[in-house]
DNA sequence: CTATATACCTTGTACTTCGAGGTATATTGT
DNA sequence: ACAATATACCTCGAAGTACAAGGTATATAG
């Protein structure tokens, strides 16, 4: 078991699944592989964290989903709604403010 | 009351604080307004953060402390022991990961 | 002599990520 | 034919975490 609330992650998942459901349609199974893939294996989600994301992002309208039968077997496709794409601006504002604030904490040593 | 769990945020004060004490001692009073001044006003944390956020790294072994009185009223100044800078260390090697990979994940429309 | 700034602190709330475990079907290897 | 793996969905409990609000007390300023 790793460490419980990870530093940094809050907001992590909820902000890479708008991110890439915003380019294009996917389902769950696809997206833990897509999260590696675009983060260049920097971050990893699990299914356990995936689902449950996705889950209450569509309870409370930022996605929507259909189901659809793939060789006898059935996923079910998430895409962004109107409100996804408000709730993903706000996120990527709110990550640009923090990691510039913590950019300019960790640069200048001063002590040196 | 602001949402609770704010995006993006865990982990934050722990390494601001251990940012900011690596450089020069500081009681807790001083670096809630010092948190705001390293990062361009960027990040503000309340007394409610900055007080458990100092006990609970002293209480890792972190940090140390030692009062000082100061005008007939006592400050408690913290300053990060080996144990604290490891772990800064760490803190940072995370946020660089986390950093990069979701840079990575935003840069590229590949829509356009 | 009252209001504000300094300086410390605690409590409760409302989240969150994560691993582990569970079900079921399709595909691949032998 | 049969076992193992990959695909695809899901839930639950654990262990935190930041935050606002509220509380105490002394010094300084209006």
């Amino acid at each position: 078991m790793t460490q419980p609330n990870p530093p940094f992650m809050t907001g992590v998942p909820e902000l890479l699944l708008l991110r890439i459901l915003e380019q294009q349609e996917m389902y769950g199974y696809q997206l833990v592989r897509s999260v590696k893939q675009v983060t260049a294996e920097a971050i990893s989600l699990g299914e356990g964290v995936i689902y449950p994301a996705l889950h209450g992002l569509e309870r409370n309208g930022s996605l929507k989903s259909r189901r659809k039968a793939v060789g006898g077997r059935t996923r079910v496709y998430y895409s962004l709604t109107r409100k996804g794409k408000k709730r993903l601006a706000k996120l990527q504002d709110d990550w640009r403010r923090i990691q510039n604030g913590i950019s300019t904490a960790l640069e200048v040593p001063a002590h040196a």
